[in-house]
DNA sequence: CGGGGCTGTCACCGTTCTGTCACATGGCGC
DNA sequence: GCGCCATGTGACAGAACGGTGACAGCCCCG
């Protein structure tokens, strides 16, 4: 395979080079920019597989930049990992609405930003866009979003949805709500394990009108599994 | 399962022992340094799970000595957070490449503290790969927490599941019922071994209505073997 | 600023599991 | 056949575990 392409786009020197060391001694190709004049230049010359994007830019700020990555059609599809100093909710909502895919509050280890960036082209890396999951009738179409059982749509939610999405992309295994948690929440959400088992009962309330609930199961004393088999 | 161990480094002994109350009330296995001499100390007797570490400390620095850590080769694996009192981001940039997992800025709550410990525990494996075992029809699947012989599924509980996957990894061999307890149970659990025998009848009585009750056989005055032959 | 959707936590509850006991059973040496 | 001792077995109380309804905080949308 080759190299994913990153574009590193951060004003601050010392940072922008750290995080090119870190991510070129990992295999990625780097390139770096400034402020996102630059960060133009370089994406039209060589198409990056994901930008890194700081949220304070001169200019331009980081959160206006993505958001215009976002509206344009050749950008678009390029997955976008916010940088930002500032661990305030607020900011992070708006890191979301910006269209980026993730974000990562600084300080962050190089660990940490590797494995984001990982899972992130995982997502939009392989069978490319629409990909549709099933299992004993019920659908779930990754490219619409969307949960169907038959010819009816089934409403859950954002949470519901990852959750299902994550256990129909690796059935017949048990999860323990710690790993359920990284996976399905994120590796730097702080949340009671507990949390899980509510998110399962809703899941399975979901599901319980078609049938589908006996999909998800309990495995007493380990977590919980996906699975066709009773 | 075992406590988690954790080390706590820091040189203010209220802080320490505020740190160690906490977690160890909530059941981790706490172990106090007051500077890096101890830590070494420490770690070369019990190897902790998880190091807080704080950044400043007497001597050689918290963040030097986290760099030391991630280059040793023994301690490298160790997940480390930091504890820093300041939050500039001149500090943040060198938290950065100090390979420490985290950062916890104080002042922090108690419960913001075991949570952010689960988290970066919760990253180390995500567990190995699933391993089919199968004797005689009878089949045990790791990945799956499963039993099953032909199309069945065979519900058995925790205990009995743990004691059955010991015995199909380690077939034709006696165990004694110390050993059993020893390698099933856990090191450092005391129960009376006669409580051996009943999860052994539990196992048989769940194996027992697809015949593969046999499977387990008692070595009398010896212990117990799994063994697919008579 | 009030309603509605979503999330994370709790407290409470029923179920399942666990470790022990007491007693039954059974092999073995004499 | 007799006793002895190891093992099998049914019962049980307490603990552990997971299910569930309720609720408060949050944000978004009128």
């Amino acid at each position: 395979m080759n190299a994913k392409r990153i574009l590193v786009v951060e004003d601050e020197q010392p940072i922008r080079e750290m995080i090119s060391f870190a991510l070129g001694s990992v295999g990625f190709a780097v390139e770096e920019a400034a402020d996102s004049r630059q960060a133009q230049t370089a994406i039209a010359n060589h198409r990056p597989d994901l930008i890194l994007l700081d949220w304070m830019l001169p200019g331009v700020s980081g959160i206006d930049y993505a958001r215009r990555l976002k509206k344009d059609e050749l950008t678009r599809e390029i997955p976008i990992i916010m940088l930002t100093a500032r661990a305030e909710e607020e900011d992070k909502i708006q890191g979301l609405d910006s269209g980026a895919d993730d974000y990562i509050t600084k300080p962050f280890s190089p660990r940490e930003l590797v494995a984001r960036i990982k899972a992130v082209l995982r997502r939009g890396g392989p069978g490319g866009e629409g990909e549709v999951l099933e299992a004993s009738g019920l659908k779930l179409d990754t490219a619409s979003h969307r949960v169907t059982s038959g010819t009816a749509t089934i409403e859950i939610g954002p949470t519901e949805y990852r959750l299902l999405e994550f256990f129909m992309s690796h059935p017949e295994r048990v999860y323990s709500r710690s790993q359920l948690l990284d996976r399905v929440w994120g590796s730097n959400v702080y949340v009671e394990e507990r949390t899980v088992d509510v998110h399962i009962r809703r899941l399975r309330k979901a599901l319980e009108p078609y049938g589908h609930d006996v999909l998800i199961q309990t495995v007493r004393g380990a977590g919980y599994r996906f699975s066709t088999r009773l």
